[in-house]
DNA sequence: CGCCTGTCTTAACCTGGATTAAGTTTTCCG
DNA sequence: CGGAAAACTTAATCCAGGTTAAGACAGGCG
């Protein structure tokens, strides 16, 4: 468990045991319970978040109160408020924790000085936003071209661990429909009459 | 002209004029018609597109032939189906030019290359990576919690020049929307009777 | 154990935006 | 400069999904 990290940070660039203590030196370890938060609406996004067990979602609350899930992260995920973390502004979006989870942060300041200390911390970064940008733009493949409907069932092809692990009403949040709809829409699936 | 994109890149991170040359060396340069295309879908996205002058769009086709844009590319910007350019499988985007343009690209290999010999360039294209994750997590407010005529203005506020530059139609298939309800919110907008 | 809050369901009614189908510019290019 | 294709508009009709309201069913906590 100590180790989950640096074996992440491993599968995409290689680190010395001398470089892997000086990243793990750098978190900040913190046990979240249920519904804590690590951002609300109007902070400026400190840290870049490590899931290391549990479930966080990060979200923006509309102006009728309704919660907009952006994305989910399980363990092995990172999360922030890209925009709020890259220009240490006021952001508008909430993170918190869906389940019981342990979450280790790195501050930008001591991101900044990893960079300078392990170079190769630049491509595995690279890398991970590589990556978040190719989800970010088939999602939008999938929220702009396709149905309640399908989106469900490309939700559930893409994430099919998360569907018996959230509450409906969360998968209803991230998909784009009300939970009233989605409750519908999943009878309708199953009573196929 | 010549030194649109090195200044891009020095906008980021330090760069030699060796280091430039060695950059352009690896730029194959092409003229783009208008509705030509660079990638279809079916296609392996092989480069990373540079946009000099014109405008490019991604977007996927559904089902029923209609039209979805991602992301524009205007003087300035990179582009890339990027989950088919890091997997190096057939992606399901389009790309083509909105008016002629002129693009240079890179090759996935030529790129790796690149990173052997430029590290610093690792710097570049995370930065750029992360600003596009900020741009993508703020789009999926606006498209999960705002309505067509929100996410019209959002788009107006965002990228007041394109409004001008584009033919509407590329606008409705950006925020979302048919032409036709476009078309119609606009006349509501400027006849508030 | 019991209750209270959060989650899910059902159903009636409503609306933003899609669809279809013409007509009216505008633009482009030969 | 002319003719065809592309872009935009208007309007009637339709439907996916929202809204509201109410009840059913947990399940965690005191």
């Amino acid at each position: 468990m100590e180790d989950f990290l640096l074996e992440h940070i491993r599968r995409h660039i290689p680190l010395t045991d001398e470089e892997g203590k000086t990243v793990l030196a750098a978190m900040r370890r913190r046990k979240l319970k249920k519904k804590h938060f690590l951002l609300q609406e109007g902070d400026v996004n400190q840290s870049s978040f490590f899931v290391v067990s549990g479930i966080l979602r990060l979200y923006s609350v509309d102006a009728n109160g309704f919660e907009h899930i952006i994305q989910f992260a399980a363990a092995g995920w990172w999360m922030s408020d890209m925009q709020s973390l890259l220009t240490q502004t006021a952001g508008n979006l909430y993170i918190d924790a869906i389940e019981d989870s342990e979450v280790w942060q790195v501050s930008k300041p001591d991101i900044d000085l990893l960079y300078q200390k392990i170079p190769a911390l630049e491509r595995y970064f690279r890398l991970l936003a590589e990556n978040a940008v190719a989800a970010y733009q088939q999602r939008f493949v999938s929220s702009l071209s396709q149905s309640a409907k399908d989106r469900y069932a490309s939700f559930c092809r893409l994430y099919p661990g998360l569907i018996l692990q959230l509450p409906q009403k969360h998968i209803a949040a991230y998909i784009g429909v009300t939970p009233e709809f989605l409750s519908k829409m999943l009878n309708q699936l199953n009573n196929p009459s």
